[in-house]
DNA sequence: CAATCGTCCTGCGGGC
DNA sequence: TGCCCGCAGGACGATT
């Protein structure tokens, strides 16, 4: 499942290959995943014979911003794969396809179909309730200790609910979070509010630092994800808790353990983390 | 109001 | 061994 090491892999994939194109043709083969306009034929023809501009991301939401009013927002969820290929490869798996004049072609595949494609007004997102109330981008500068402290004030629920709440901080999904809570030796299911200073920092630190391991190896290839050439991230292998239940702790041995978290697979170390 | 639950979907793997 | 039930989960809407 892309979380933002993956979504800002993909992003930086999108700007070398796609950004500055023109896109000729817009082939929809699974109309379901247009979720607006609610006219699939409205988004073909206003996509056809614009220009991709910016690439950004907001998230897990990539955004693709053409020569007009319009942007077209990408959001992967499960198995959303971007996959850049020469025209007429992928067409079989492809839910909607954008040819560029070059003969290449940028596919959307999404083998559980819960992905989707949206075309909103610029920075106006009124079809994407999330993208208005995004919480900040924990990569970015502006995102210090002072404010993670901030943030968490007044906060009661289970840390883990928190970190993967994307109004809370955008683009933490349940692998990171899980990472994040073991490396900071805190127990997913601890209250947020009864956090000491020192976890709180640590927590801070710990995040930042596994999501900027997992983009430097360009992220993790959990369920369908792959890069927009359709290469794997390397990340997963590095994975201390995600997905090694009845495993060793890599820290201490002890068996790691896998519990639900707000109806959420949860592996933890119940040496490690109290 | 905040927390939890069900929903969407389908490939695969744990468990019998 | 082989097969099949149920797990996997991001975000949202409904419910309590």
């Amino acid at each position: 499942m892309p979380e933002l090491p993956e979504v800002e892999t993909i992003r930086k994939g999108l700007e070398k290959k796609v950004r500055g194109k023109r896109v000729n043709k817009v082939i929809i083969r699974s109309e379901k995943a247009i979720k607006a306009p609610s006219s699939p034929d409205e988004f073909v023809k206003k996509i056809e014979g614009r220009k991709l501009s910016e690439i950004k991301r907001k998230g897990k939401y990539l955004i693709l911003e053409l020569d007009c009013k319009d942007s077209l927002i990408i959001h992967l969820k499960m198995t959303g794969r971007l996959i850049y290929s020469s025209e007429g490869e992928e067409l079989s798996y492809a839910r909607v396809i954008f040819i560029f004049p070059d003969k290449t072609q940028l596919n959307f595949t999404d083998m559980r179909g819960f992905g989707g494609l949206w075309l909103v007004p610029d920075e106006e997102f009124s079809n994407i309730p999330l993208l208005k109330s995004m919480g900040p981008e924990p990569l970015e500068n502006d995102f210090t200790l002072a404010r993670f402290r901030g943030l968490l004030k007044g906060k009661k629920g289970k840390i883990k609910s928190l970190l993967m709440e994307q109004t809370f901080i955008a683009g933490v999904g349940n692998i990171y979070s899980q990472e994040a809570l073991f490396l900071s030796g805190i127990h997913p299911e601890r209250n947020a509010s009864m956090l000491i200073d020192r976890e709180v920092e640590s927590l801070y630190n710990n995040l930042l630092a596994v999501l900027r391991e997992a983009l430097s190896y360009g992220g993790s290839s959990i369920d369908a994800y792959v890069d927009l050439n359709g290469k794997k991230g390397s990340y997963e292998s590095h994975l201390r808790v995600y997905g090694r239940q009845k495993k060793n702790c890599p820290r201490c041995g002890a068996v790691i353990r896998k519990i639900k978290v707000s109806g959420r697979g949860t592996c933890f170390c119940p040496v490690c983390q109290k």
